[in-house]
DNA sequence: TTCATTTACTTAATCGATTTATCTAGGACT
DNA sequence: AGTCCTAGATAAATCGATTAAGTAAATGAA
């Protein structure tokens, strides 16, 4: 097997071998001048430019690097923020989790993540035991946040209003109606439609403004074309069940405007065990564009969130309001636009059903 | 719009009430004593149960909450790990990561993650201010790990011996030989076969194992029906991209070994396009079952790697390393078994080529 | 009775920084 | 000569815990 032999490399390895104090001596200068120095904080315009100069040479040197638990301790800032995600391991968290790591390593912060699985109480142990680490800040993504605490929190997807908590929300009266517009043009006019899980946080928003598009481009919402998924995590299954469901109350329908793209994808499954064809014979539409919506098979044409960007402003959103101190309350909700990616699962409407 | 009206929960809220010092005012003890009391420390033998019951009792009603910062400062354990992974949003680190937090947060344990999009550079960065952070321990998932460094490193998936480093690995041997096997007990002959890209800690391991593979089941490996992924990130374009190189080619083949899912996922794209039916005409063997392989369409067969156990062992594993302070150098490394899956994608070899 | 031991605590050092308040020496000014 | 100012630092408090070492009173043994 081929190994290359490795130098072990230096830089990297040890854990705490400089500290202020030997910094100070080794300079025969004091802690606090050093520190001054090195932060520049306040008062150090008064130590003359050759001090400081020997100063960062010698940190330079001796590879001083400041221990963060420490500074943490006197500054009370720990520059790391909690996510909280239903699952990590789903590509919706997943996407937005990177899109927080993108801005938030940037600024200097990391971040511990802890996942509640959709309960209620592993939520709450999740609130307390990051407020327990002392996090700077919040992020609660897919979440229904309810918690009034005393940082700063930005909610990804969060319809709760509360005080302190800055939304970050899809325009989903856009999102659904591009879509059902879509399907209108392709000649469609009786669209089942899949209903998320109660626990996730865009279920009842989503449902309202699907009724909404359905009567401004004027198509009938048929409850008989209608199912909820159940179950309380996230697979193709569920999907798949309600999808079944909608098809054994006999209605005929030519496309289904699906809640994701994991319940669509379940969807094309029983759609096509049925015996029909996607997109012949059914049209499937579905929500998020989560990065295996490209890959399927026909491909899906969905409604992009865009989750990457959702994480990154609430990083980037977070860090504002932890570091700007003026207290302006700044819980205006923030709104982005959907984006309708058109692929393969949909096509023109059967002229006759 | 349906908005429950919110009753702000109070347990939840605070982040620093009670210090210590408050708690052991307001018993009239010195905070040594509540500490060694409720530390059940060395030195609490000799304390009465009626002060530790007051002690209890008090710190209950105050809400007492140790302050975590602190606590790391002094004892030098901060009960945070860093786990370093290419990317965050690919199904592979997901799971594993999942697998990571089961078992992390269990034990009071929380982790930072950073990602190195597997540039050298990057990952040198981690590994810095991961220990600038004082973490406990590492793990690094599907990352050429090359640092020896002072505190426990487990490796997930890693190939490289460094000291200090305990290996957590999937058996390759096993792995390529039951997925030969299977397409040679069809009636396969002739495989194509995808190797990863040179980023991936897998791929010589596995690229040697499916040789040695194709040696014991007596099928010729032929280097015209290879291709190796190329770029940087990981999407089915690039498995894609391979398996149209190895289509136009022109040698027949009748069925493919794809390096993972997602290439897997690229490659029946580019069989489509080509005219050949999966599994009809080609059978296709992927690896890793990450979530969506039991999704596609047709439903991938794939060797899965089990990704989730394969995290909580490198969890508990590095949780056992930090704790047990004696010395013993476990650097053996653990193996474990994959399991082939069969589903859609392979079928019969046809009779002619 | 006297010394040793136990009991039930407390004092103070420590972890590694930041930060406020203070000090000193030298020069300028009255 | 005395006072004030300023440049250039420093001493010491602080963040919130843990922990080694110490102490006073009570108890027990010789």
């Amino acid at each position: 097997m081929p190994r290359k032999k490795l130098e072990p490399s230096a830089n990297v390895s040890e854990r705490q071998v400089v500290s202020l104090k030997t910094l100070a001596r080794h300079l025969d200068l004091s802690t606090a001048t050093v520190s001054v120095v090195l932060n520049d904080a306040r008062g150090s315009a008064a130590i003359p430019q050759s001090t400081k100069d020997r100063v960062f040479a010698a940190a330079e040197k001796l590879k001083y690097r400041p221990h963060f638990v420490a500074r943490s301790l006197r500054k009370q800032r720990t520059f790391t923020i909690g996510v909280v995600v239903p699952e990590v391991s789903e590509g919706y968290a997943a996407l937005v989790m990177s899109g927080i790591e993108n801005q938030l390593l940037q600024s200097g912060y990391f971040y511990f993540v802890a996942s509640h699985r959709h309960k209620a109480d592993l939520l709450r142990e999740c609130a307390t035991s990051l407020l327990g680490r002392s996090v700077d800040g919040l992020i609660a993504v897919d979440t229904q946040w309810k918690h009034k605490v005393s940082i700063p929190v930005i909610s990804v997807s969060g319809h709760e209003e509360v005080e302190g908590v800055t939304n970050i929300l899809l325009d989903h009266s856009a999102a659904t109606s591009v879509a059902i517009e879509h399907l209108v043009g392709l000649g469609h006019r009786n669209i089942a439609c899949i209903k998320g899980q109660a626990f996730s946080s865009d279920t009842e928003v989503r449902w309202l403004s699907v009724q909404k598009a359905c009567n401004k481009w004027n198509v009938p919402f048929d409850t008989d074309l209608t199912a909820q998924l159940t179950g309380d995590s996230s697979s193709p299954e569920m999907g798949y069940a309600a999808t079944r469901s909608i098809i054994s109350k006999g209605k005929p329908f030519t496309a289904l405007f699906a809640f994701n793209d994991i319940s669509a994808i379940g969807a094309i499954r029983a759609l096509r065990e049925a015996g029909l064809r996607v997109p012949e014979d059914v049209s499937v539409v579905g929500f998020d564009d989560i990065l295996s919506a490209a890959f399927q098979n026909p491909s899906l044409t969905t409604v992009r969130q865009p989750l990457l960007k959702m994480g990154e402003i609430a990083a980037e959103l977070v860090v504002r309001r932890i570091e700007d101190t003026s207290k302006k309350e700044q819980t205006e909700a923030i709104v982005l636009q959907p984006e309708l990616v058109i692929r393969e699962s949909t096509g023109p409407a059967r002229l006759k059903l």
